[in-house]
DNA sequence: AATGAATGAGCGTTCATTCAT
DNA sequence: AATGAATGAACGCTCATTCAT
């Protein structure tokens, strides 16, 4: 989030310096990459001392790992919700996950950004902390594609594969999508929504 | 696994030093990324001095930059070779660059993943000399979609959308494909030309 | 000898880290020059780290400038006050230029070496900056001679040779002098008085 | 000598590579001092590869204390040619000395700095046998001004300081003489001798 | 008479981190 | 709740030099 910023660029952030200094970390490592990052550019753009940053966090690995379980915390949690209120029929099922990922590549991209490449980077008991989140998420998809499969609903043959290129598909948004562009988020899951419903060969 | 070691396995790199230090160059940026990457981790992957690596690139950057073009080049060509000796067919076609796509994110872990991974790191001039390229390789799938569109032959609603859900899906392969799981990449290709296929909906 | 022995002569440096820093510099610098000091060699000598040093200045071309600006400032400073109790008697002006020069030279020998050597070394836009008070001690001396020309006092038929004669006889001191040689400054400032008032061809 | 360099900037030299190495050499140690020279600058320069270097000298000092001997034993052999076709008159040999420095100083100006500037980078071996000729370089002047004092023509209470100040002033030319400049060596030389004589306080 | 390939030490600088306050 | 001052390790890179040819 930098709506602060954008109100007063390079102004020191207003309200709780853990918040400022996470914030500032979110939009540096998406910008540049952990590595790419110092701690001096986040404490920098926080407005607040180094020293202020190693009183909020431990280390630069443990900012990393807060954002990333923040991030997947956030994403998990908005899928399960978003089926939470949904029936059981596969292709509204699967709609709505794409929906969900689609608005938050979408509405969250320097999240997107640092979920999709700062994995790599998690030290390993961080990474695995988070792994089992991860299949959890996996499965949420396999589940409701599996379950399509299994009732002929979706006749795709390589289940796995067709999960893969539909998450991969609405995970290259933050890509590419620039916001303003004339096409609204809306807009945009509807049209992957169709672009899953085919990949797993959905009958309609 | 560098070249030179598939030449020659298990014996000691002599003579060959620019061959040594970009093969060394790919695996670390491949494994750690960019700014993960030291130099010296390079040299001594290399099995050379810090000073030789200098002998042979001037720079990192340019170390990097050399290895984007080079790969970027060899992608290139290979989806080139493959439409050419190929019909008009837009199902044929589209399967072509599929193929020749999934193959090289099989059998060029280490390339596919610093292409996707690596742009941002290049410098503006750098990026600037290869995004011709990119453009032209982005113009090769959109020009097959947009003809199968125009022909009646691809039903798919949004052409754009539906050719980046298609690469992003071959792109994805590397971040999970493990060489020798069971699934040869033949088998593989063929799979993903159905996905594509039904990406851009064809009407067999 | 730095200003923080002068204060505690060898007590450990604590605290102060600045001048700490720049008086290891200034002596540096004077003794192997800019190129053939090290910043390592002025930590070491400022008994400090070398990421100390880079705490209070951004460079090693940073500590060059700064050094020569403040020695370019504190010469023409003391210049500019001698002249200021003294009235306009162009051979008194000329002496009491040359004693301040000669006291300078004799009293600040490390900072002499600097501003007579280092001029080269500095980044043209530091350069530049300090260009300025170079011309203008420049004119201190040539007002001084032209006046005495003018009125017919002094009677040298090159006042410009004879500036740069005067401040060339004076500069050189700090290539010879030693202190407690058994020659105390102020005799020497007569002696190069004498010289001074001989090449600018006094006419008593 | 630059005359080659004036013709083709930049090409390499023509005859032998000890010649074009000694040249380049000079010419960079003069611009930009020895230490900020590195011995990749004079091969450069030199239109040479740093074996070739190497095969002329066996080290970098080495190149520095050779040009320091050439340069110091041209200028006092010319001193002493100067001198030997004159007289006894103090004021005459004083003047020609005077004009063997002016003219040195002008016509050698990459000489020039050399020998003013880069003493101190010799290494004390280097040094030490330099020395001796330089002391004798001194006794020219000295023997001259003191005989003239002896006889009673030079009127100078302080025959060393005036020495040091006629030196320093030749000296000097070098750090502001333009060739082209408007002022010939010869008038320069005659100016100069002027001063010196008045220096000295010649009684005509 | 010269070169191409390589090296180890050192360069100026930045890194993540610590500590006293 | 935060800072200013400092550190040791590492960074990308250049240095003078060597060696086989």
């Amino acid at each position: 989030m930098s709506t602060a910023e954008e109100i007063h660029p390079g102004a020191p952030r207003r309200g709780g310096g853990r918040e400022a200094i996470t914030a500032a970390a979110r939009e540096s490592f998406a910008e540049r990459g952990y590595h790419g990052t110092s701690i001096r550019d986040i404490a920098r753009r926080a407005g607040l001392s180094l020293s202020a940053l190693y009183y909020w966090h431990p280390s630069k690995q443990h900012l990393l790992a807060a954002l990333m379980e923040e991030i997947t915390h956030d994403y998990f949690g908005r899928c399960d919700r978003a089926l939470r209120g949904i029936g059981d029929d596969p292709a509204e099922r699967l709609s709505a996950l794409v929906r969900v990922t689609v608005e938050y590549r979408v509405s969250r991209r320097v999240e997107s950004n640092i979920a999709a490449l700062e994995w790599r980077n998690l030290e390993p008991a961080n990474r695995e902390r988070l792994a089992g989140l991860r299949r959890a998420a996996t499965r949420l998809w396999a589940d409701i594609i599996d379950d399509g499969v299994a009732r002929g609903v979706f006749g795709c043959p390589h289940p796995d594969d067709a999960r893969r290129a539909v998450v991969a598909a609405c995970n290259a948004i933050v890509q590419w999508y620039e916001p303003g562009g004339g096409i609204t988020p809306a807009e945009l899951a509807e049209r992957y929504t169709g672009i899953a419903l085919r990949i797993v060969d959905h009958r309609g």
